[in-house]
DNA sequence: AAGAATTAGTCAGTGCACTGAGCATTTTCC
DNA sequence: GGAAAATGCTCAGTGCACTGACTAATTCTT
């Protein structure tokens, strides 16, 4: 059997295309904090004091990986995680104000750093890029949802 | 500044794409071997003999990672690594007979799985989503190539 | 031919991401 | 009210992916 090519396989270019994210990313936005720390920290700008499973949820990362990412946080104080008092299996967590300092920089940063990452499109195939992925991730979510 | 809307961040939906297709493919390739590993398969069928920084570049993995990944093969006997003879700084990899007969195995697993994963999108937009995706990546590793 | 520069690979360190097992705390059901 | 089920979190283990520092081998330069 002969090989593949691996450009028509959409894993491979998932990874490449986060691969190269994440590099711009460094570059462009921050060496400190990473996207899914960036994620989280603007989760909890949307939705303050909500448990690491409501959180998991909305950024689509799993306990185990929620767990590391909010200590990371917590270790720089950009994080407060307490457990609650009304149910002792919760962690509570809220933005500390350095924080939100962090997270309004980054918002204008992350901003300027989507639209050269996106340049090499057109403003149309910038949304049909977005809309698709988004359309596949969701179903395959859904299959073991 | 209120929180932004990670539906439109490219890197947060890459991120879920990627994800969501290596749940896919635990479940319908093979739980022992991954995406990444099955691409070095397929490298070393379409070009033996090559070494590692040469397989680096055309599966677009840094030189630490592919060390990583293909001592996992080597350990699984799939892959055979030897010093090269005329350039002692080199690795020679090739695939082993039970590397190639996985491969072979593999390779009708994907297809049907890329099938399953791109199922939510018609013919035109699955082909404009590996398109567009790939422009992305391609400009994006250009930057710092 | 000797020293300098380049090249291939390894290693340590960090972070993301999952699974599966286990622990503590609720909640539910009788 | 007490056993069983469900829930939230943690921990160990594995794998991907990068950077930066290092070693060894080859090539280039003079």
């Amino acid at each position: 059997m002969a090989a593949v090519d691996l450009n028509t396989h959409p894993g491979h270019l998932a990874r490449r295309l986060q691969q190269a994210h994440s590099l711009l990313w460094g570059a462009m936005v921050s060496e400190e904090i990473t996207s899914p720390q960036f994620a989280v920290l603007n989760a909890l700008v949307e939705k303050p004091d909500i448990d690491q499973r409501t959180l998991s949820e909305h950024v689509h990362l799993d306990r185990s990986t929620i767990a590391d990412v909010v200590a990371r946080l917590v270790r720089r104080e950009l994080v407060e995680r307490v457990r609650d008092p009304h149910d002792g299996r919760r962690n509570v967590l809220k933005l500390s104000a350095e924080g939100a300092r962090l997270h309004r920089k980054l918002v204008t940063r992350t901003t300027r750093m989507n639209r050269v990452f996106l340049a090499p499109l057109d403003e149309d195939e910038q949304e049909t890029l977005l809309r698709l992925i988004g359309r596949v991730a969701d179903a395959a979510e859904e299959l073991r949802g």
